[in-house]
DNA sequence: AAAGATAGTAATTGATTACTATTTAAAATC
DNA sequence: GATTTTAAATAGTAATCAATTACTATCTTT
C-alpha cells in the first residue's frame, strides 16, 4: 500500500468510478462494517474530505458500489445462461458464474450481507433487496420452463427450488468465509450443486419407497 | 430519560448472564455491528460504565453471546436427533430444531453471520468457527451412519452434503431476513428441507439420463 | 449494627467517526 | 496565455464510541 506520487485530478464521473471500485477492493479484506471513508479514501490514494465533491454522504458511496455489484453480477450470469436452451444446464451455468464472480470480487458477498443486515431500509439496502427479488424472478422463470420441457418435475415446489438455490451460494461463501479462503468456493461449487440439482430433478416420492 | 425503578445490584455472574441476554434480545432488532456498550446497558437498565465491571472490554461480552449461543445452539440439536435411530430423521429433526432455535432467537444468526464476517480472528470470532466445525463433525457423523445403513448411498460426497445442510439453513435465514420476518423460516423449512433430502437420497446419476 | 466487600452511578477521557469550510492546484475554455 | 471551472488538499467541526475515573449505594458477614 504505497501513498505513490502526486495524483492527476480525475473527472467527477471517472472519480465515481474508482471510488466505488476502491470499496469494492477493501471490502475483499476488511469487514465492511468498519469501512471508513478515511479507508477508502487511502485505498485510492486522496484525502477523505475530496470524497465529499463526488458523494453527498457515505451512504451514497454504498448505494453507488451496491448498483455496480447488481448491474455486473446479473450481467454476468445472463450471459452465462445465453443461448443454453436446457433450463437445467442454464441454471448449472448460472451458479458457475455467480461462483466466479463471487471469487473474483471476495467483497460483495461480504456487502451484501452487511447491507441485508440493517434494520431500517437505507437506500443500499433496497437496491440489495432489488437484486435478489431479480434474482428470484430469473430463477423462477428457468423453473417454469424446466417443467415445461419435462427436465423438472411439476410437482417441484419452484420458491423452495430458488430459496435453495441462492441459500446453496450462501453456504459455500459461508465456508469460505470461514475458511479464509474465497477460491476454495470454485473447487467446492460443482459438488454441492451435484447435490442441489438431484434434489430439484428427483420427482417427489410417494410413499413407501424403503 | 428514567429507566423506571431502581434496580437491585446483582451477583457478578448473574450480571453477566442478563447482560448476554440484553444483547441477544437486542440483536434480534438491531444491526448487532451497530449495537453500542450503552445501547446494551440500556437493554437491562444499567448505565454504560457498569458493564466494565464485569466484563474487561465490549469483546469479552461477545464472546459470552458466542459461548452461550453455541451452548443452547447444540444442546437443542442434540436433544432433538436423540433417540432417532434412523440418521436421515435424525438429520430431519436437527434441521427443525435449528430452525426452531433461530427463529425463536432472530438475532443469532445476525450476530454469527457478523461475527464471521470480521478480518482478523478475534476470540468471538474463533469460538462461532468451533461452533460450526463441531455442528459439521455431528453432520459427518449422521451421513457416515446414514451410508452404513443403506439410507444414503455410498457415493454422497459427505463434505458437501454437510455444507449443503447448513447452507441451507442460511438461505433460510437470509430469506427472512429479507423479508423481516423470521417467522416464516419455520413455514419454509419443510419445503426446503424436502429438496435436500431428495438430493442426498438419490443415487448419482451415471450418464445419459437426458 | 458495624465493617468490609461488591455493584452501580455520573462524569469524563482520548480516539475515531462522518462531514464541512476554506484554500490551493490543476485542467478546460476562451 | 489569461480566465474560468473543476478537483483536491488542508484543517477543521460536532457527534459518538469504548473505556476509565472518583464516588456512592447496596449487599453480606459477623
Amino acid at each position: 500500500m504505497r501513498q505513490g506520487p502526486r495524483q492527476k485530478n480525475l473527472p467527477a464521473d471517472e472519480r465515481r468510478n474508482v471510488t466505488v471500485e476502491a470499496v469494492v477492493a477493501l471490502a475483499a479484506s476488511t469487514n465492511p462494517a468498519e469501512i471508513t471513508t478515511a479507508a477508502i479514501a487511502k485505498q485510492m490514494n486522496l484525502t477523505q474530505g475530496a470524497l465529499f465533491r463526488h458523494f453527498p454522504n457515505k451512504e451514497a458511496i454504498w448505494q453507488a458500489v451496491i448498483k455496480w455489484v447488481a448491474v455486473r453480477l446479473m450481467a454476468r450470469i445472463e450471459k452465462a445462461a445465453e443461448g443454453i436452451s436446457s433450463p437445467l444446464e442454464a441454471m448449472h451455468a448460472m451458479f458457475m458464474a455467480h461462483v466466479d464472480f463471487v471469487s473474483e470480487h471476495p467483497g460483495v458477498p461480504r456487502m451484501l450481507f452487511g447491507e441485508l443486515q440493517r434494520v431500517n431500509a437505507t437506500p443500499a439496502k433496497r437496491l440489495a433487496h432489488a437484486l435478489l427479488h431479480q434474482y428470484a424472478i430469473r430463477l423462477n422463470d428457468l423453473i417454469t420452463a424446466g417443467k415445461a420441457c419435462g427436465e423438472l418435475p411439476a410437482e417441484l415446489d419452484s420458491d423452495a427450488a430458488a430459496t435453495l438455490f441462492v441459500g446453496t451460494i450462501q453456504g459455500l461463501v459461508m465456508q469460505s468465509l470461514i475458511a479464509g479462503d474465497m477460491e476454495r468456493v470454485r473447487a467446492d461449487a460443482p459438488r454441492v450443486f451435484a447435490i442441489y440439482r438431484r434434489g430439484i430433478v428427483t420427482a417427489q416420492i410417494k410413499k413407501g419407497i424403503g
